[in-house]
DNA sequence: ACCTGAACACCGTTCAAGT
DNA sequence: ACCTGAACACCGTTCAAGT
């Protein structure tokens, strides 16, 4: 009787453990691999358990994507007070933590931007986490129009530009196949491509007369 | 006896009829819901019957997404055409011609570009044809230096970045979800927004005092 | 409240056997 | 040569039952 020793049927955490085991097992196996199964054996409890934290094997995936979003939001966010003054390198490294969560998380960037993420529908306040990164993203265009870096025009605009010249930078090159294939196989190299893709979007590849 | 009219297990050409089949399914489905079984059912054979003609599921995709990147591919083709003096024109309407593609077939373009894509391991004459559309662009940006109408600099470094860029826009709006919170759900409003972002490409987002 | 174990309907893949 | 049917090891999901 009293306090038992022994644990009340494992240990105290589920959701949290759970949570660990996904991402753990995720960056072994990649998104295709990951089996709601192999979590829960993973986490030490039976494969019906992870039910009474998720609904579904889509809203664990979705919990993890949205730590990627986070991640993505707060690597920003970094950069930013880094370099207060100056929206120019503010985006430059932008492009740098962006393509980096992708090299050192590429299963979580599956789920972020993948095949997946049409599936996963995010309630208000999700969406809201996950269209952070977008936000900080948009947050340097719009300071650095005010401070007469940018052209002026639509901040939306200009942010999607960019938005779209990162992320297709960043998910290009997820595959080792293809960085090898540009000889950007080593992060120098990437990242050198990177600084120059991303000053190219700055200044324009067409010739001024 | 003789030539009988019974045919003899099922129509004539499996292999041509299973890529069909695989590809209304992709449709129908996408790619999570894409089964072999399910593909085999639609063709009329048995769940086993495919192994006939693919080593695996993955080779089935494999074709699949070949059969994308050659559409795309004959895309870029043809706008090059349309316009053979005008690299710019050239440029942007590739550019909607991979936007294009992507909303058209949006479970073949996650094939080609998803997170399956690593799974896949292309043969050197399917890297090929996996590597003409990236080549077409190429070509656009190396006929427009030499016409004077691109900067001067490594071409692969500047199709690298039209790429991206191009890349990067088709997979941002590739979910109809994030198409609706930009305003850009009609085709129109989704292809004037390219038509600027390629514009700034061309011209840049940096103010020249 | 939280977890288990059996059950169901699906997979991909293999293989002996049929025509 | 081409296809079938049974079999195996895996899934995701549900649910009555246990503590």
């Amino acid at each position: 009787m009293s306090e038992t020793i022994k644990k009340p049927y494992h240990h105290s955490n589920l959701y949290q453990a759970l949570l660990e085991a996904g991402v753990r097992l995720l960056e072994e196996k990649g998104v295709n691999g990951f089996s709601l199964r192999e979590v829960a054996k993973r986490a030490g409890v039976s494969h019906a358990a992870p039910y009474r934290h998720f609904k579904n094997k889509s809203e664990l995936l979705k919990a993890l994507a949205l730590y990627g979003f986070r991640k993505l939001t707060e690597g920003i966010q970094a950069v930013v007070e880094a370099a207060p003054e100056d929206p120019e390198t503010q985006l430059v490294e932008s492009a740098q933590a962006y393509v980096e969560l992708v090299m050192v998380h590429p299963a979580i960037a599956d789920l972020m931007f993948g095949d997946r993420s049409a599936d996963m529908e995010f309630c208000d306040p999700e969406q809201a986490i996950a269209m952070n990164s977008f936000s900080g993203l948009a947050n340097i265009i719009a300071r650095g129009q005010q401070a007469g870096v940018f052209i002026e025009g639509e901040t939306l605009e200009l942010a999607i530009t960019a938005w779209a010249q990162v992320h297709g930078f960043a998910l290009l090159f997820r595959s080792s196949q293809k960085r090898e294939r540009f000889g950007l196989e080593t992060e120098p190299a990437l990242k050198l491509q990177l600084r120059k893709s991303c000053e190219m979007l700055l200044t324009g590849i067409k010739r001024t007369e």
